[in-house]
Parts: C-alpha cells; structure tokens; sequence
RNA sequence: GCGAUCGUAGCUCAGCUGGUUAGAGCAUCGGUUUGUGGUACCGAGGGUCGGGGGUUCAAGUCCCCUCGAUCGCC
C-alpha cells in the first residue's frame, strides 16, 4: 500500500474528482469528513458514519491533549482503536481552537500558550508539541500547526499570522520528517493563509509549495466573511494550489458553501454543521434546511427528507423527531445526526457522479436552485 | 365554624414605606450557529395584578366585602 496517493480520475471545469489512497483506506473526493472532535462523532457509532458513506473523519488536537491526554490515547494505541474508526482520521492541529475557545492566550513565536476551556489549566502549543500530539494520536493526515486571526483583525496582523503561520508550517513540516515509522505511513497538510487578500495568499500557497506538503488546506475562511467574499477568496486562492495534490477547504460549509466550492477546485471538506445541527434541531433536505422544532411538525407524517434513503427517513416521521429533539431526548440527536450525515455524503456523491458525467454545471444549478429556494 | 397566611404571564415567583408604559427565570413561538463547549446567543407573543366596592391627584401596593387555596384550632 502506497503511503499516500491522489488520482484525479476526471475533472469538469477547475472541478475535479478522484481518490486519495492511503494505509488505512481511501478517500474519495470531493470528500466531507464529519468531525469527532474528542474521539467521537457525536451520537453516532463508528459504524453508522462508515454506513452515511464517509471514508474520513476529522479528530483534534486541542482537544485531545487537554482530555484525555494524547500521552494516555497512544498507550491505549492510538486513536483508531481508542474510538473504534479504522478509516483515516485526519487531525487538526489546534490552531483554530486556540483563537476559537481558551482564553488567555499569548502567542509568541515559540508557539502558543493558553488556559483550557475545561478547567482553565495552562498548556503550551507549539508546531513540535502539535505535531507530536497528532503522532501520538497516529493521525493519517496530520495539519500543520497555524494562527488564525479573527477577521476583525487589521492588515498588519493578517499579515504577521500568515507570515507566522509559515514559519511554523516549515517547522511542522520538519517535526513530522522526524516522525520515524509514523511519517513513513501518514501525510501532512500546509495550510494557506491570508484572509481575503490576494497577494497573502499567492505568498503564503508560495512558500508552503516550496517547504512541499502532501496536500494543501485552504484556511482561515468561513469565519464570518459571509459566502460571497469567501467564494470571491477561492476564486483566486485555489489556483495557487498544486493541481496535482488535494486541496482541502477547512471548516466548510453549508451544502451550498460545498457546491460552490468544488466548483472552485477543492477536493475535501470537513464542518461541523451535520452533526451540530442535528444536535440542535437544523435538519438538511434538499429543498433548504428545515428547523425540526418548528411546531408546524408536531403532527406531519412525512419523514424528515421525503425520499431520503436513510435508516431514519425510511422509518421514523417528522412528528416523532420533532417530539424527541423538542423533548431534549438523546434519540433525537442520534436520529438527526444520521440523517444529516447521510445528506452530506449523498451531496458529495452527487457532486463525484456528475463531475464523472461532465455535468456539474446542470448538476449546481439544479442542486443550488432547489435548496437556496426555500 | 374561627384564626393565620397567600392569590401578579402557561408554571415558579419579584415588585421596598402608594408614584412613568407591571418585571424575571422557565415554558411557548421564531431566528442564528462553518478546522464542535450536547452549547450559546438574538428576537417575539403572552397580564381585566382572583372578583366587586371605596380612600387618593395617583392603588398590584391602603380599607371594606366577596370567592378560592394552604395551614392551624374547635
């Protein structure tokens, strides 16, 4: 088995279509990875995301470290076992919930120091100490270690983070070599910075290319730029990408924020908002999504998506979702989660399908004009 | 039957010695959530202050009557 491959097998447009071949699996891209964030995607069983369709899942760093420990996941062998998902797990490094979550953070150009959210404990993240949590973990896709600035921040700072975020990418890049067995069977991933700006973003794409990654995130956007500055972003950052290695769109999105984006050239996704959503009433259908605690679905026999596939709209109705999820009961969450799992996968698998066929164009039209109307 | 205490939003209650348009939490109705804190946040609707009478410039607040609840005592 190799340790990492990507074959594109057909493009349509800057959208393209193929597979990432590694030891634990393969990935087919376009691409959504859930998120199981502290070694679970919640309220499912491994198994269940396996059957939504995933070939990945996103674990974390931050948290991870601050509970249980990577020191105690690796003497319990690693991730995988620990959670009981065989399929590659891409880590995220902690960059992002560094700014997202702790407070009391200093960053210097060591690295980072923070409280915990938890129990406001001081812990340090540097490129080495991320790098070494995702080896512990025995993540397959390791991110390198970046800084985010929120998008209030001034030029100045935008500008410093990426030029930072360099730094540590090359820093990253030479903790991950030093790896031994684990970076002879896992890949890590540069993250371009830059916010909105055109000349950060060919500078950042430009040094992580020449420091070389196996794939090439897309970061620091979706949060709170608004869609269309977003996709006025990726119109110029994707193309700095290599063409030939995957390009991965962190944290997004929306079903229309994926459609759109594909279109643009990416190949991976991962978001929080199927199994969030589904912890919190949102369920997706292809007509928009809908609020399962509306009380218009009180007494509405239907499943959640007419015609939806899934273990959950072939048997249970909006009526009886919307009394669990109203009721707070943990069945609810379970039960939107999957379905809102499936939604995505079968979305990344119409957009694989019709990029195969040449038809994406007919197929986001279609796609976008139904789901945007409601 | 007598005495005490209490009746304010759907629920639990706050409204100091009378003083703008009677408030809160929860619930209800709706919205937001993008490299996850089973969350958090935003907004809306909802009241003959148990009922009646009186005092006063002014009553949820004071007085009288009445209805109801709870507790205690014959």
């Amino acid at each position: 088995m190799p340790r990492f491959s990507f074959d594109i097998a057909a493009t349509d447009g800057t959208a393209r279509t193929g597979r990432i071949a590694m030891q634990r699996g393969e990935i087919r891209t376009p691409a959504f990875m859930p998120v199981g964030t502290a070694a679970t995607v919640k309220a499912m069983r491994p198994e269940e995301v396996r059957a939504s369709g995933a070939d990945a899942i996103l674990g974390n760093t931050y948290h991870l470290m601050l509970r249980p420990g990577a020191e105690r996941v690796a003497k319990l062998g690693g991730l995988h076992n620990f959670m009981g998902w065989d399929r590659p797990i891409l880590t995220d490094s902690g960059g992002y919930q560094v700014m997202s979550l702790s407070e009391l953070t200093k960053v210097a150009e060591e690295g980072v120091a923070f409280a915990s959210h938890l129990d406001g404990s001081r812990h340090m993240l540097s490129p080495e100490r991320s790098i070494e949590v995702q080896r512990l973990l025995d993540s397959d896709i390791v991110m390198q270690f970046d800084q985010l600035v929120p998008t209030t921040s001034t030029g100045v700072e935008q500008r410093e983070a990426m030029q930072r975020s360099i730094r540590w990418a090359k820093r990253s890049r030479e903790e991950f070599d030093r790896g031994g067995e684990h970076a002879e069977r896992a890949a890590i991933f540069g993250i371009q910075q830059g916010a909105l700006d055109e000349d950060m973003r060919q500078a950042s794409a430009g040094a992580l290319i020449d420091i070389g990654f196996d794939g090439y995130a897309v970061g620091g956007l979706a949060v709170g730029e608004g869609q269309e500055a977003m996709l006025g972003c990726l119109d110029f950052a994707v193309d700095m990408l290599p063409a030939d290695k995957p390009r991965y769109l962190m944290g997004v999105g929306k079903p229309d924020d994926i459609v759109e984006a594909v279109r643009r050239g990416i190949d991976m996704f991962d978001c929080v908002l199927p199994t969030r959503s589904g912890r919190t009433g949102q369920a997706f259908t292809a007509d928009g999504p809908i609020n399962m605690r509306n009380a218009r679905f009180a007494e509405d026999q239907e499943p959640i998506e007419p015609g939806c596939p899934c273990s959950v709209c072939t048997k249970f109705e909006r009526a009886y979702v919307h009394h669990l999820v109203k009721s707070g009961e943990i069945l609810g969450a379970m039960l939107m989660t999957q379905h809102n799992l499936w939604f995505y996968q079968r979305l990344v698998q119409g957009l694989r399908d019709a990029i195969s066929e040449q038809r994406l164009n007919e197929f986001a039209r279609e796609f976008l004009g139904r789901y945007r109307r409601a």
